[in-house]
DNA sequence: TGAAAGTTTCTCTATTTACAGAAATAAACG
DNA sequence: CGTTTATTTCTGTAAATAGAGAAACTTTCA
């Protein structure tokens, strides 16, 4: 496959941005290489075309699995795997922020209710101290359930609601 | 000052978090630190409490400052500075995910219009790679003009909007 | 104005991360 | 079953980042 000049931009920049994304740049750059692919690639015109090692690519597809960003397809009669990516850019977004929630705020839920508990029953404790672990923990609460209260929705809804923004801010009244 | 148990647990995670959340340990762990002093702080206390090079805390307070996340505060009859953050999860939260949008958002946003611009006068441009820049463009703009609207409002609203989420769905209806 | 106190910038080293290439392993086919 | 093809794991090196300590610079006050 050869690359436009747009697509090389896409990549670039994708590969760029990975970084402050959480993912080194032959992750995010194979991960543009597959949005912007009409078909399935397999590890061997990856390493071409991105002029990555095989090791590397390999590593790669293995951390984009991770994450659930790419499937594993089959040509026929060709015993190679073949890569794709999620085309949709509200699934793909979806799926990010559901594993970046995992990974960046998660722990520190947990951390924090750990720290509330044993404050709890500790009588010595600052009381200032005790009340920022709780506004932190309540407030990380607050957001993660109306998150998954969120995520539940078919994207539709979701659509809907946001498009709706400005209307449900009239209709709940301000404050 | 010294540090209670509870204190230095949540100062170590949220430096090993930092990393995660795109900073690095020491800037996380200073971070935090604030967090909970009750009175702010100098930059040789910061040194002192936290192990770090006093050029260390100085490029931390610049970065974290860059953030908006820190407040320099004079003491009377003291020249140094003396350094506080913001103790409200909210407000922490809003800040933190404004300076995320503006580096991990806004550049891809802007790379997407150029390249939207350049698909269009383009005649022999690929239909597909075409109709998937525009998608994510359209997507990222419409969450992006949700996100400043928004933020626009106070927090209070905000707080009564996610509380209400369930509600605001059966208001709207299903799709 | 010069000594003291405070802060920032510079330089060098340690640590971490990324990634190429080689070696090892596994699967498919004759 | 051995040979070819595909994939993964291992190992070493290069690059990037973090952070200590020294040097330079700035401010303050006597």
């Amino acid at each position: 496959m050869k690359l436009t000049p747009v697509m090389e931009k896409f990549i670039l920049h994708w590969g760029e941005m990975g970084t402050r994304w959480g993912v080194n740049r032959s992750v995010a750059q194979i991960h543009a290489l597959l949005l912007m692919s009409p078909k399935p690639l397999n590890a061997e015109e990856i390493c071409e075309i991105l002029s990555l090692a095989r090791s590397n690519v390999s590593n790669s597809m293995k951390e984009l699995s991770g994450w659930g960003l790419v499937k594993v397809v089959h040509v026929l009669g060709d015993r190679r795997d073949h890569f794709t990516t999620l085309k949709d850019a509200q699934e793909t977004f979806n799926i990010i922020v559901e594993e970046r929630k995992k990974r960046e705020i998660d722990p520190t839920l947990a951390m924090l209710k750990e720290l509330s508990l044993e404050l709890e029953n500790d009588k010595d404790a600052d009381k200032e101290v005790k009340e920022r672990i709780n506004n932190m923990l309540s407030f990380l609460e607050m957001m993660t359930s109306w998150y998954d209260k969120m995520k539940k929705l078919p994207n539709s809804t979701l659509v809907t609601l946001v498009k709706a923004g400005t209307t449900i801010v009239k209709l709940i009244g301000k404050g």
